[in-house]
DNA sequence: TAAAATATACCGACCAGTCGGTATTTAGAC
DNA sequence: GTCTAAATACCGACTGGTCGGTATATTTTA
């Protein structure tokens, strides 16, 4: 008899969700089977009949974890059609209040602090970026091909964008008091600015309008 | 007897730098006091005697590991006078032969994975960015004053800059495949200019020079 | 020789994984 | 259809080992 594929799928994402859950409240090193067991409503003996170990159970949950991420980001990305827009429409992530920001900082904190010293995860990691860099560089062609963009070298800079929106958001969230969420997406606006727009495309866009500076608090 | 106050200072000396390595080379989560007692050399109610908690040598260990870090970059910063060059100075973040390097980011990635959980490492955090913010706000001041620098808010744009070190660190060490040094460097000084030098400072110095596009890899 | 420094032995909590067992579902025989 | 055998799904007690902390013993030092 073919297992209950079904079910199969029920528990695990069932399983996966818990564990996410749990991995983001408590953190991973504090986190037990008993801890995920409860959330996820069964016993010992019925989540290793899906995980045969700790190990997998976390990796499952953390390429679950990164797939959604990614999901998200494409998703969000293509509800806009000009280019600028497109690189800049990660800025959710700046949001306190979004539930993918709530549960996904502490888990992606945690992730890379394992990936320091897993290769495997460092692969998984990786892949990751590879596909948020996708996104961003057909953006960045996109807006080349339009003019509005600078001729630089689309997918080495899609990775400084994706790598200076990691940076702001570590601070973002580390410490607020002093990095709002206006100070990060000022930051971001104002770094990609520098790094896609030309003067040229400035002046002749806004009319050489100089933006003021906005000096952010919360 | 009056306790031996030089030894004292000699042994916690010792047990930190202990810690420290042991903490980069294993990762926070997998060691044990065991492990950094032999790494110091100590027996385990020796090191009892000079950190009564494991909680204890860890928050001490990571004040001694952001002290160390900010000493560092502020002798590297004062050994230049130019205040791009200052702003530039910290690109040894990106040198993986350097020492600090080897141990500083795993450490660092292990903290903040805490910090997430944890207010009192989150304010750590806080202090040690503001230690950086200020001396990088000193040179963009210093930039500003000489007309080098756009007049933007020099904290604010060295939170930004800061930020941007990080997160291009944070892909250069845990992505190296796709992330190569020349890369994190270029990216860094790319976004520097776009923050800080105007057009027409790029004009006026470079003579109108477009910079080539470099597509960097390993 | 007394206090400090260090070592050793040990305790108890914790936890991942195991295992025997039970309940439930499915497949096939008739 | 329905009875049976077998596979699956799930449970929870138990185990073996780990590790932080402590109590006590020993050595060193002033």
């Amino acid at each position: 008899m073919p297992p209950n594929t079904d079910l199969e799928v029920i528990r695990k994402a069932q399983i996966i969700d818990a564990a996410l859950r749990t991995i983001a409240e408590r953190g991973c090193a504090d986190v037990t089977m008993d801890d995920i067991c409860k959330a996820a409503g069964l016993s010992k003996g019925g989540l290793a009949h899906y995980y045969k170990s700790k190990n997998d159970l976390f990796k499952a949950a953390f390429q679950e974890f990164f797939q959604r991420i990614f999901v998200r980001g494409d998703e969000t990305m293509s509800t806009f059609s000009d280019p600028l827009e497109q690189v800049l429409s990660f800025e959710w992530l700046y949001n306190i209040d979004d539930p993918d920001v709530d549960t996904g900082y502490p888990i992606l904190y945690d992730f890379m602090s394992i990936a320091v010293h897993d290769q495997e995860y460092r692969e998984i990691f990786s892949d990751w970026i590879n596909n948020w860099v996708k996104l961003l560089s057909k953006a960045i062609r996109l807006g080349q091909s339009r003019g509005s963009f600078e001729n630089v070298d689309a997918e080495s800079a899609a990775r400084t964008i994706s790598a200076i929106y990691q940076g702001i958001a570590t601070r973002w969230y580390l410490a607020p008091e002093k990095h709002s969420s206006e100070w990060a997406v000022d930051s971001l606006r104002r770094s990609v600015r520098g790094l896609l727009v030309s003067y040229e495309n400035t002046v002749s866009k806004e009319r050489r309008k100089k933006p003021k500076i906005v000096n952010v608090r919360k």
